[in-house]
DNA sequence: TATTGTTATACTCTATAACTATA
DNA sequence: TATAGTTATAGAGTATAACAATA
């Protein structure tokens, strides 16, 4: 099995603090580098579609969701933003055209944000180059593996919620 | 097995773009999201120590090096930073007296920066602190589970540099 | 002429909180 | 009085490029 830089970090703090038991960075380490590394790669994609990782985010959760839209509130939970982030992007992305605010009757402090069909021909478009970059990310893995990795970070993921 | 949310997610897809295999997004919005979501906890402990984790990687990558010191130019080369990124938060720490610059007598350009007695102190405790959380984090998998995690990232990780 | 490292500028992004309107 | 959403302010952080000193 060939090494990556982790190992060799790991190596180094085995000289300098042998005494410290670091295995616990070969798994922490690896996958925040790979985070950024993919992170970079999907940056890429998005840009070329003109979108920041953040407003591919916001379309993609408003493609998935109900048709007659989703609140701004429900998005920024959604994405862990804070309302105020949301709303100014919100509002560039109202004036590329790409979403619109439906306001509510039965409450009139409240609205739903909708993509226009052009906001919907562009993530449709953004995400199938989306989805052929992270298969191509993920080509090195056989299906096996790729599902072995999904059912451990999955494991991660729901034992992290209790907490 | 209990889903979480990526699995709402790749549900919801599924009815609004059938024809699109989204399973790639399995394991790359999982290691997103773990990746964010370990990010957060391992802030919590360095600011406990009242590092950044920028800071906590830029003494990290110094207490692991040659004794010695460590240039500028390599430290933000193994970061991935700007130049002046490093030059400033260097100087921030020069300032708290963490670290310290010893001019080279070689090349009068140069310099390396090495960390002071205050500043292994403290990096030596926010380590044992880090490696702990971490720990913690991964706690949920076995051993062998941590193991196989490391390999598939390792996978992951060298194939990535070769593009 | 290239390189090491610092400094200054400008930019992006966000959280916070103030604010409006409505419930 | 609380909530939905917007707007304004301020702060953190960075990359870029200009800069000084040396190779």
């Amino acid at each position: 099995m060939s090494s990556d830089s982790v190992d060799t970090i790991l190596a180094q703090w085995k000289i300098v603090r042998p005494d410290l038991d670091c295995s616990s960075m070969g798994v922490v380490g690896r996958l925040r580098r790979t985070s950024n590394v993919w992170q970079d790669k999907m940056e890429k994609v998005f840009k070329a579609h003109e979108l920041s990782s953040i407003e591919f985010d916001m379309m993609a959760t408003m493609r998935r969701s109900d048709p007659s839209g989703i609140t701004p509130t429900e998005l920024y939970k959604t994405l862990m933003l804070s309302s105020g982030a949301v709303s100014t992007r919100l509002e560039k992305l109202v004036q590329r055209g790409l979403i619109e605010r439906v306001y509510s009757e039965q409450d009139r402090r409240s609205c739903k944000v909708v993509l226009t069909p052009q906001g919907i021909e562009l993530i449709d478009s953004a995400l199938v180059d989306h989805v052929d970059n992270m298969d191509g990310m993920l080509a090195v893995l056989t299906d096996e593996e790729q599902q072995q990795m999904a059912d451990l970070l999955r494991k991660v993921l729901v034992a992290g919620q209790k907490t």
